[in-house]
DNA sequence: CTGTTAGCGCTTTCAT
DNA sequence: ATGAAAGCGCTAACAG
């Protein structure tokens, strides 16, 4: 039994059926313009062919991919894995497929996919991590593909984004520690020149010490890279140069618990000799004990609403605003002395 | 300034530089058989124009999209996110994009998105998780597309797969457990419907047991969903009702540190009373304390190593063979009291 | 080394 | 309600 084609087509189709291309196009996309009977009759065909519609073909005719791209730092992050599960179900939703790839935060690698992800005619964009350059804007600007950005904000607010106040939140986890009586709080950040994490953390630390008159010292200040050793390390150092610490905000979850090991390392307790709060409520920080307090940033949701609205740039359908804070969430566990928290203002 | 064109093309391209299009395709796909004097000509008006290739309108041509669907469980789940890892890295490196899809194991859900990848048209498949209906058979081997399972394995031999010898792990791990001399060893193990790897983890556990002739007692068998929640509930439910054992092997990571922390609750020292061995050395089992000693996989390999091997398919290079077996780690560490292993045979 | 010419499989007016 | 025909933007022989 020698195989007629590789591949059978709509034209197929139509001959088998004895319609037109366009009448079968028309049965394929549920057009609403075709006689029950006809649709019937081309729907046995399809079957009995086992005709499977060409995406590509369809894309090219209609510009239309159905796809979305994803630049995304790196998906074997918790943290970023989370955002795109939410990304992905919201899409699947909308009937759209997503493009994943990973950029390792790299200025010239999100460049290189974005270009990559616009010859691919995807209909949107998400962008997630780090900050935009000079570079991302004009290639950005220039295309008419809607792009939403995700756990980022653009300080130019000339971009869509979906993010949480960050700066507030890391003020108010900061906040909790004084408030439990700390006189030296500490603080392991990202990096500073971060300006979409590490920074805004730090700036939001050093506003709390500044609305409760708690002195700013600079040798309280270390900086990681958000993993779970720099963490520890950052902790250990601390503990050996300013032992009168007694909490320390990390600004990820997992330089929290790095630094909650390495203080029991060091014979501290915590939360007794030491409170310590986290950044994100990656499931890490209730996979730990003492369970992590943290800030619960909603992972998912970033990444479903960025997804949603990206749905509604790219059926022109209007939009109310572009640039959307969610609300973050104190999550007092055992890893700080203080119970209970009153959502600041 | 109006603009003159919404999209210009490689025929704009062309007739700029005052060559056909032929030539502009060559330029652009690096064919060799070009003057240096006009493909210099051709990049410039590319330049200029600020031309992108159509990527659909050349998938449509040349029947390639170099696009790969990765059908996954849960992106959310760290053993997963790991392996895709893997998948993209090597995918970028081949020059192929991976459109990513999350199936929660739902066999449904897995057929209806293995049928959008393909209408996609994508050059390859990669599929992770679960074990394959008869559905997925029909539908998986009527497509001329290469297909290579991640993670999983194909009783029939009739597709390529790359994992690890799940008894055997599973049976070393226990080993370690019997070799400390633990008479009364539990198990915590997946789904025993659960071919891919419930199942297997719990025939390596019995035959370890009958290889160094511990009697098997279902009663230190516990079920769970390799989640954390579960290894919990599971290791506090054994210690409640069988409290004799000293030792038990948790189907996966999460589960182990569930029953570490169930086991701390309950007043058990680990690794003194009780030796806790996991499954799959995430993240995790080194992020938690007593550090958690576990059959170490390869998940990011076990992603890399697919994605070659369908890029082999997919060049129409010879393979040795389709079914390849990685080596996975037994990674001794401080949840069990033996600190040496010597690999089996 | 370069140009011509068919399509790739489908959507989309425009008629009828 | 249905058909005819013109592309969508590019690749791939085939000539020369």
């Amino acid at each position: 039994m020698g195989k007629k084609k590789e591949t059978i087509t709509i034209y197929d189709v139509a001959r088998e059926a004895g319609v037109s291309m366009a009448t079968v196009s028309r049965v394929v996309n549920g057009n609403p313009n075709v006689k029950p009977a006809t649709r019937k009759k081309v729907l046995n065909v399809i079957q009995q062919l086992g005709y499977r519609p060409n995406a590509v073909a369809r894309g090219l005719a209609s510009k239309k991919t159905t796809t979305v791209g994803v630049v995304i730092p790196d998906i074997s992050n918790a943290f970023y894995a989370e955002l795109t599960r939410g990304i992905e179900d919201i899409a699947t939703m909308y009937h759209y497929n997503i493009i994943l790839s990973n950029s390792d935060l790299q200025k010239e690698k999100e460049l290189k996919l974005i270009e990559t992800l616009l010859e691919k005619q995807v209909d949107g964009l998400l962008f997630l991590g780090g900050e935009l350059t000079e570079a991302h804007r004009e290639i950005l600007s220039a295309t008419h593909v809607p792009v939403v950005l995700a756990a980022s904000r653009d300080e130019k607010k000339e971009m869509s984004y979906v993010t949480i106040d960050q700066i507030q939140a890391a003020k108010e986890a900061t906040s909790v520690l004084i408030h439990e009586g700390n006189k030296h709080v500490a603080l392991i950040g990202g990096p500073l020149t971060d300006s979409v994490t590490g920074y805004p953390r730090y700036l939001g630390y050093k506003e709390a010490l500044q609305d409760m008159d708690v002195p700013f010292v600079e040798e309280l200040v270390r900086l990681g890279d958000y993993r779970y050793r720099s963490g520890y390390e950052a902790m250990k150092e601390l503990l050996e140069k300013q032992p009168q610490i007694t909490a320390v905000f990390a600004a990820s979850d997992e330089m929290a618990v790095g630094a909650i090991h390495a203080a029991l390392d060091l014979g501290r307790k915590v939360p007794e000799d030491l409170s310590v709060i986290g950044f994100e409520n990656i499931p890490l920080a209730s996979q730990v004990r003492p369970l992590l307090s943290t800030v619960g940033v909603p992972m998912y949701d970033i990444g479903a609403v960025a997804m949603r609205l990206l749905t509604k740039y790219m059926n022109d359908e209007p939009v109310e605003t572009g640039q959307v804070y969610l609300q973050y969430n104190i999550m007092l566990r055992e890893s700080t002395r203080l119970k209970e928290w009153e959502e600041e203002k």
